[in-house]
DNA sequence: ACCTGAACACCGTTCAAGT
DNA sequence: ACCTGAACACCGTTCAAGT
């Protein structure tokens, strides 16, 4: 990371924006109107500069999206009283970074990679591993349980935040809705008894009771 | 559905291409290039068309991925023989799901959404249902267990598949090894404990060990 | 060292017209 | 009914030049 505010021997021009301003200036853009509104281009003219000047600040715009997530998880998660007893630790920590991340649906689609977690989020990490750690498991069981938390908790975010999307994108009935309208209740009868509650019950915000469920999975016999 | 091999009155000038050519020729290009490279522009020109001529035949991109995806799981997704014992036919039939998009990392992009599902893969939603049900939940239960179990499932193709997607990009140190590299081992014991480990750790294939423990928790005092 | 202008090589989609 | 040409309103990124 560079050291924007240190002093400059100046050897050439003066900077007219800063690394620290794209960002800032990136993240009111994707507040206000969405990640897909965030262009180079858009940036730059909000920014008051041309597109090129902000790749002398940022390699490209896959980069510009890992900064804007890192800042984004430095401001919003801030560390919290965990509780004691190792499986409850566990599952607050995971229900906080799940919550920060489904605050801010636009991270779904920017962030699915592992690579990705800022610095702030490994104390989320730290917390988890150490649960599961404390709660019986070898350090390599411990990464594997937590890369399946993972997994479920990212899947959750970006299953839900593309499907919101989609509803509020298009107004005439889902394709789920299409397929589900003519379902043989003789092929797939468990589908067919709760084809109508269907959209109700998928809505529902069931991730607690499946993190727990899956928490006591991975310590079953701990 | 169209009828496109239905005899047709011809009242008006006769197709040159059809909706399941577009998407035949769409599948060859995402399959020999990935689907970044699928663009209406490209499909058009490898028809032997222009673009307009494919928004005769899908409403926009986004109906063609759909459809595409569709068509993948109509001919990757055959029925197995899956065991009669619920907790194995649950495990059986979400491997299956996973195994078909987890060799075919373009369909992690294209399908995170919850109504997307072909009518092809819901025989698979079927049998979990079926095999929760049996193992006593109620439908409701039966529903957002399932449900769990596809964000884990979904979470799994995307995470891998983005990180791999990202290793491949750029052959420089990734952000996570930046990360890792300076990390303070008073502050994060256990990541700092097993930093040097967390590649070949995480990139190991442990879905099926995930899906287990999901499962057992899904089912316990059940 | 930092910024600019102009260009390259593209996108998805719409509109009005043709056959 | 189906297809075409031309256009609209954009993209991310590179290159060579300016200060």
């Amino acid at each position: 990371m560079p050291q924007p505010s240190a002093p400059r021997k100046t050897p050439g021009r003066p900077p007219r924006i800063s690394r620290e301003e794209v960002i800032a200036t990136a993240r009111r853009i994707v507040d206000a109107e969405g990640v897909d509104r965030l262009t180079m281009r858009r940036l730059a003219t909000e920014i008051g500069s041309t597109p090129m000047a902000l790749y002398h600040h940022v390699r490209n715009k896959e980069e510009l999206l890992v900064l804007l997530l890192d800042d984004y998880a430095a401001r919003a998660l801030h560390r919290p009283e965990l509780p004691a007893q190792p499986r409850e630790r566990i599952v607050a920590a995971a229900a906080a970074i799940h919550e920060a991340l489904a605050a801010c649906p636009w991270i779904a689609e920017v962030l699915t990679a592992d690579d990705l977690m800022s610095t702030s989020a490994l104390w989320f990490v730290e917390q988890i591993l150490d649960g599961l750690v404390e709660s019986g498991l070898t350090p390599e069981r411990a990464v594997h349980g937590y890369r399946t938390i993972w997994y479920y908790t990212a899947g959750e975010i970006v299953v839900r935040t593309t499907a919101a999307r989609r509803r509020a994108d298009d107004d005439g009935p889902t394709y789920r809705e299409r397929v589900f309208a003519d379902l043989d209740p003789n092929e797939l009868p468990r589908l067919a008894q709760v084809a109508d509650r269907w959209a109700p019950l998928t809505a529902e915000n069931t991730y607690l009771d499946g993190l727990r469920a899956l928490i006591d999975g991975l310590l079953a016999a701990h």
